[in-house]
DNA sequence: CGCGCTCGGTGACTTGGTCACCGACATCCC
DNA sequence: GGGATGTCGGTGACCAAGTCACCGAGCGCG
């Protein structure tokens, strides 16, 4: 169990010192689905390096409503929250384990020891802000610019995978684009209309992906 | 000249060595307002610490509209950048000399040498990060939850500063807040009328500062 | 079974974004 | 001076999206 670095390409370049350090220092943890890992006035003290399950990182508004920032999977590590404990932790976006969870956790101190003395491991870390900070700058281009219909015909595809079928409630798919649940409900409803999904509760049935592909690539 | 590094208070405890590093390999340059210093196609070298002017990042929808997603003023850096010509450089914002700018540029062997070797640098590097990131979530939650009057009226107290007046075109006020220029001129209408602006060509000016702060901070 | 909850559907309305077009003004060049 | 051209802001009509209020269907639970 002390390979669990294999998982994270970004780290096999990593010397055997370092390495060592890396697996003696840090814990690793396993959390249940639904654990909250950080959000308002719970601030992350390691840096998490997700071995499996996936996270989910989703602000909040004062208004209540929500919207999905990114996903951090297997082989990823939580990197933008260590930043902001280190600063400001009063932001408002909140962790979420959307699976069980198992992840190792390096502490603050043996983090600073580890850019301190290996290039790959800074390479490692700068390339997860990278990844991150370009995630958010796609969100923010989607919901200043781009029409919900089309972001949600994405998203269908994008979560439906091979078998077109996606287990959310209309309430969770407007928290991925981060608009309201009537709208997707009118808009699935269009959708069914013509034809490309088939609505049941708490389930959607992608039934011509063909067409949504075309409609959200096009249009 | 070489005191530069004063400037910059998170860069206070840096020891000697580390100090002397900085300003040898860095190169001070000046740029014209106006310049593009990095942008689609265009991924900058060295990570910038601003010694005078202000710096505007902003993201270009294909739709042509735009947004401000932060500024970088004297005494702070241009992290986000640096991070993210390491791994993707196809990122479509853009950064843009608001003033004339001077600068000093850390190449980036030099920025990872001193990342190594100085814990205050990498604690200043680390919280550069951490502000950036808090800002691009408050855009998210701006853009995607807050009403445009609402978003107007902060940003016109924001802009009109002590004197309230305001030297920017709707089209420019539009791409403040990520919207367009029609809503902009609309909401300023609105705002004439009930006597809290005034608005000539390219220019706003605050009549009714407290009523306009009341509006944005109840409504 | 009845109770309370979540889920989704709907109509009416407000707000925001788009489109097409126009006149006022500024600049530049003959 | 008189165009030619471009920017700036105003406007009406329309469409897209978000809000509000409400409802009924299904579901789980005691």
């Amino acid at each position: 169990m002390s390979d669990w670095v294999n998982r994270f390409p970004g780290l096999a370049g990593l010397d055997e010192p370092i390495r060592n350090s890396l697996i003696e220092y840090s814990q690793i943890a396993t959390l249940p689905e639904g654990t909250v890992i950080f959000g308002p006035g719970k601030a992350p003290e390691s840096l998490l390096l997700l071995l499996e399950g996936t996270v989910r990182v989703q602000q909040v508004g004062e208004n209540g409503r929500e919207i999905v920032l990114y996903r951090v999977q297997a082989g990823e590590s939580c990197v933008l929250t260590t930043a902001c404990l280190l600063a400001y932790e009063d932001y408002s976006a909140e962790g979420l384990a959307e699976t069980d969870i198992k992840a190792a956790a390096i502490p603050r101190s043996v983090f600073d020891d580890l850019i301190a003395r290996s290039a790959v491991f800074r390479r490692f870390v700068f390339t997860a802000y990278a990844r991150r900070i370009t995630d958010l700058f796609e969100v923010i281009e989607e919901v200043a610019f781009k029409r919900v219909d089309l972001r949600l015909a994405q998203k269908l595809l994008e979560l439906g995978g091979a078998s077109g079928r996606i287990h959310l409630t209309h309430h969770q798919l407007a928290t991925e684009l981060g608009t309201a649940r009537e709208v997707v409900s009118r808009q699935l409803h269009e959708f069914q209309r013509r034809g490309w999904v088939h609505g049941a509760r708490g389930e959607v049935a992608l039934t011509d992906i063909p067409a949504l592909r075309d409609f959200a690539e096009v249009a």
